[in-house]
DNA sequence: CTCATTATTGGAAATGGTTCCCATTATCAA
DNA sequence: TTGATAATGGGAACCATTTCCAATAATGAG
């Protein structure tokens, strides 16, 4: 009956060793927000969150931590257009694979995976008629949708 | 045989009468600038441009305006990832809709219109559906693939 | 055309997210 | 346990973009 981690740290270990880095607890703390996470953080939102629960971080290793978990796939890193880059956890336990719908009065940001099925069908189409046409390695892709969700647009309307 | 322009200015000065705004020197030599160039600019890159023609004009001037050319759905503004926004006209004269092939490894970025009609297609739908469900009001998508082109992939591939 | 109104301008300074630097510390294989 | 060295944190640097404001120029009324 005991979970088949009995013994081994969190799911992340294996990826950092297998990738020449060392565990510190400062990575645990970040890999732990973010997997507790249900919105897009900011560097400071995780160094703010982080720094209640282990108060030696240090923003310059959040932001080192992060590009190394873009770097390795684990975390994926976004532009909203609010002047400060956004993370979420990559493809994971609680995370599918989605998209998002930004609102560019508020900055709201919305995950959808409607259509996903399809989108991603059709990309995977497009992915390849592009890796042949233009000899590209294609790793990823973003999709993003900006409109006014309903707040902004009552408010825009109404003036 | 006359041009069917003659006697009024450039295309875009009914538009900005239209919102309002003024027309100046300054806003002409950045859009002149714009519909001449085929690359994705940054601000600095249009600034220079624009300098060699139109000494007087300031980078300040410039971010102002492409934040109005923007508003106006006039040009688009995207983030590679390099750090600086760039901007290309929008869906105008020369070039029609599109999307983006970036490499992540010397930030290139490639233009295609392969699959295009598939994309807005599907994307079409794709609004409706979030629109209806969400209750979005969508202006606008964006649609990024990312990944290594042929010299970067030669290049991490050959260590 | 002349003039008054006021949007626009350029330059300098401020802003703020991110990166750099480096002396100190912590990890981990041996 | 210990040595090699990866990782750290904090302050300073970086740099694209904004803010500020006095000077200027575009526009419409007369
Ligand atoms: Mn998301
Ligand atoms: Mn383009
Ligand atoms: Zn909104
Ligand atoms: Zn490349």
């Amino acid at each position: 009956m005991r979970g088949r981690n009995e013994g081994m740290g969190p799911w992340w270990h294996g990826r950092f060793r297998g990738c020449g880095y060392r565990i510190t607890a400062g990575r645990d703390a970040i890999l732990d927000v973010l997997t507790r996470a249900n919105k897009h953080l900011s560097a400071e939102d995780i160094y703010l969150k982080v720094h209640s629960i282990y108060p030696a971080i240090g923003l310059t290793s959040v932001y080192r931590t992060l590009e190394i978990l873009a770097d390795m796939g684990l975390v994926l890193k976004f532009d909203f257009g609010d002047g400060r880059a956004r993370y979420e956890l990559a493809e994971g336990s609680k995370s599918s694979h989605h998209h998002h719908l930004v609102c560019t009065g508020c900055n709201r940001v919305i995950d959808y995976t409607d259509f996903i099925d399809e989108e991603v069908e059709l990309l995977k189409r497009t992915e390849k008629g592009l890796s042949d046409k233009y000899n590209f390695r294609i790793t990823n892709h973003l999709i993003q949708f900006y409109g006014l969700c309903d707040k902004c647009a009552k408010k825009k309307g109404g003036e």
